[in-house]
DNA sequence: ATGGTTGCAAAATGTTTGCAATGGC
DNA sequence: GCCATTGCAAACATTTTGCAACCAT
C-alpha cells in the first residue's frame, strides 16, 4: 500500500471515520497522477473511468486529505482552488498571469535560507508556498 | 499629494479613464489604513464614514489597482481575496497557524536567487508572494 | 441499531455583469 | 455630447449544506 493510502487510513481511523470506496476513488485519483488538481478536474477524472462520485463527496474529501497531511492547498487562482500533494520535495511555483501556466521550481539555496530564517525567529514552520507571478516567456 | 494617487491618476489618464471620487475615496480608504484589506471591509470601512460606494464599483475598482502597482492580491483565505498596498520592501509572511500572528520577514539574498530562477525560465516576474506557516516560539 | 456517508438539489458565498441613469471632460 | 462610470439587481461559479436513503460495523 503507499504510505499515503497508510496515512489517510490511519487518519480516517483515529477520527472514528470510514475509509469508503469514495475515499479510495478519490485519493487514488489523486496519487495516479500529475501533482496538482483541481475539484472539478479530479471529478472529470473520475466520472471518465466509469465512477460516480458526486461533487459534494469530493468537497467534502478535500479536507480529510488536508488535515492528514497527503494534500494542500496550492495556489487560488483562475476563480477556483488548486490543490497539490504534500510530501514531495519543496518547491515555488512561477504562474502566468496571461495563459496560466505553472512552472516549478525549486532551490537548495532558498530552502537553507529560509531554514535559516525559521532558527531566526524560533519558528517551527510545517509548510511553505513560494509563488512568482508575472508573465512566461511566450507571454511577455 | 500621496505618490500613490500620483501613480493611480497617470495610470488612469493613460488609458483614457477618469478619476471620479469614488475612485478617490477607494483609494484613500485604502491608504488610511493597515497593509492589509479585504473588498467587504473597505465597503463597511466606506460606508462608516458615511460615503456610499456599491459593492460592484469596489469590484470594479480594485483591478485597476492591481494593473497600476498601488496594490496586489495577497492571499486568498477564509474564502475571499485578500489585498496588500504595494511599494513597501518585498517581504514575506511567517504566519503562526496557532496564534494567527504575522511576522514579516525580508532576505536580499533570498530575493537574488529568486532573481536568477526568473531569469532562468524567461520569465518577467511582477510580484511575489513568500509564505511560511507552522508554529511560533510562542505557541511550539 | 447506530452513526458515519452518500447523492441530490438547494443554499450560500464572493465576485462579475447587464443595463439604464448619471456625470466628468 | 460623448462615453466612461455608477448603482442596482440579476447572474455566475465555486463551494457548502440539509436531508433522506444507505451501508458498515
Amino acid at each position: 500500500m503507499r504510505k499515503e493510502a497508510a496515512k489517510f487510513k490511519s487518519y480516517l481511523k483515529s477520527k472514528g471515520l470510514r475509509f469508503t470506496p469514495e475515499r479510495q476513488v478519490v485519493l487514488e485519483e489523486i496519487l495516479s497522477s500529475g501533482d496538482h488538481f483541481e475539484a472539478e478536474d479530479l471529478l472529470i477524472r473520475i466520472r471518465k473511468k466509469g465512477k460516480r462520485i458526486s461533487k459534494a463527496t469530493i468537497y467534502r474529501i478535500l479536507p480529510l486529505l488536508i488535515q492528514c497531511g497527503v494534500i494542500r492547498k496550492a495556489i487560488y487562482s483562475e476563480k477556483h482552488m488548486h490543490y497539490e500533494r504534500l510530501g514531495r520535495k519543496q518547491h515555488g511555483h512561477i504562474l502566468c498571469k496571461n495563459c496560466g501556466d505553472i512552472i516549478e521550481f525549486s532551490d537548495k539555496k532558498i530552502q537553507k535560507l529560509l531554514d535559516d530564517i525559521c532558527r531566526k525567529y524560533y519558528f517551527d514552520a510545517e509548510d511553505q508556498k513560494l509563488e512568482i507571478t508575472g508573465l512566461c516567456k511566450k507571454c511577455r
